[in-house]
DNA sequence: TCAATAGTGTCTGTTAGACATTATGGA
DNA sequence: TCCATAATGTCTAACAGACACTATTGA
């Protein structure tokens, strides 16, 4: 901020929303604001010489104590109704936070379940919309699910963070055949028993391949 | 803008990437600045009431005359050196503008081949690489190129925009069969002869179907 | 033993990509 | 006539999705 006098309202905010795996939902962590006695999301605003991301990785690391999985500017949002700062625009991101390691520190931040969330303002309801709908459509294209798990993962947990992560059910046979071609993952001698059935292999991550040329002239487009 | 008093430097500003097929290649348009001296990218600052939205589409219209074909918001971006209005960030919007009726008003606008820019600031550089991907990695996912084109069209001259937008080449009998399995076109009684071979027929963008259930767990992923 | 989950083999329909062939005009 | 381009048909390899089956544990 270039202003050397009082306090203008912050020309802007970032905002940050944070995701995790809970309980095979995605939960949002969001902070009590006490002026306004509301949840909104974490936010700040940059100091002098600080990058956005730069900002937007404290605003993370304040709230959760550890760097997030993967972090991505998803936008600037602005209507016409100012940020509770003042702001008349937020600069928003998008997080993954592993799995377990998401204990908020202090009283201030509480985990809820992506579909009963509190109430939020306006432009917050929207950066959440769209940081969950940025998360689905780029999960097929960055490796961030092996991040949210521990080293060691079944083939099963390992499909059921993709499918929490893209919001569908995936088909057994064809993910573990696609993960295969992939070369993204090898087996370890372990093996877990987990309740009922038969004990399941435990792989870990370990990317072999680059992608080749990926096939194809698609038109699934969206309507006018 | 919440000050009232002299002018602060701006908050912020709307910079906007504005795009056209161009011989082949795409083009980019740039205005030149006088204090600096340097062309730059089209920019403002929104007023008290304008959204971002509203305010890029001012500048799209103010340079080229008419409302751009497409426009999206890709992101803020700010680094530690100011823009030169002395704001902090810029939101950078990327356009695409229809074949030939883009012909810049007035003498402060012109374009550029987007492989021979003239010297840029550095930010506005990035804003411009980081645009052509996004519009590369988003074409098929809305009807973008019929509005570039007039409104009949060769399935060649369908090809080379996608071509060009895409940023690669595409398999003709490929590329056709899937146009066919979208119902997004349908022929007219006309047919174009151009130079030597076989005259083409004429298209018209007709959309009749939406998209079904795409198939598909992919693991294209790229490396970590 | 039954229930539940892990993991695999096979079949089928779809389709991208390659290749070849026909069609039709201009030079 | 030859050449260039349009348009189309056929074949193949890849692959998603369905289904069934085996394997291995706990209850």
């Amino acid at each position: 901020m270039s202003s050397e006098q009082k306090a203008p309202p912050p020309p802007y905010t970032v905002d940050v929303v944070m995701l995790t795996p809970q309980e095979d939902e995605l939960a949002l962590l969001l902070q009590w604001t006490s002026p306004s006695d509301s949840w909104s999301l974490p936010w700040d605003t940059p100091g002098e010489h600080d990058t956005l991301d730069g900002t937007a990785n404290q605003i993370a690391e304040r709230a959760t104590g550890t760097s997030p999985a993967w972090i991505e500017q998803i936008g600037a949002f602005g209507d016409r109704i100012p940020h509770s700062s003042g702001a008349d625009i937020s600069v928003a991101f998008a997080a993954l936070v592993p799995l377990g390691t998401s204990a908020p520190a202090g009283g201030r931040f509480a985990w809820f379940k992506i579909d009963a969330l509190p109430p939020l303002a306006e432009r917050q309801q929207v950066i959440v919309q769209h940081s969950v709908s940025v998360v689905r459509d780029r999960m097929d294209l960055s490796p961030v699910a092996f991040r949210l798990l521990p080293t060691s993962f079944t083939l099963s947990e390992l499909q059921q963070m993709y499918e929490l992560l893209l919001g569908k059910r995936l088909h057994k046979a064809s993910f573990r055949r696609a993960l295969q071609a992939a070369w993204l993952v090898e087996p370890t001698d372990e093996w877990r028993s987990e309740g009922r059935g038969r004990p399941a292999q435990l792989y870990r991550y370990a990317p072999k391949k680059r992608r080749k040329g990926r096939r194809g002239v698609r038109f699934d487009l969206l309507a006018p």
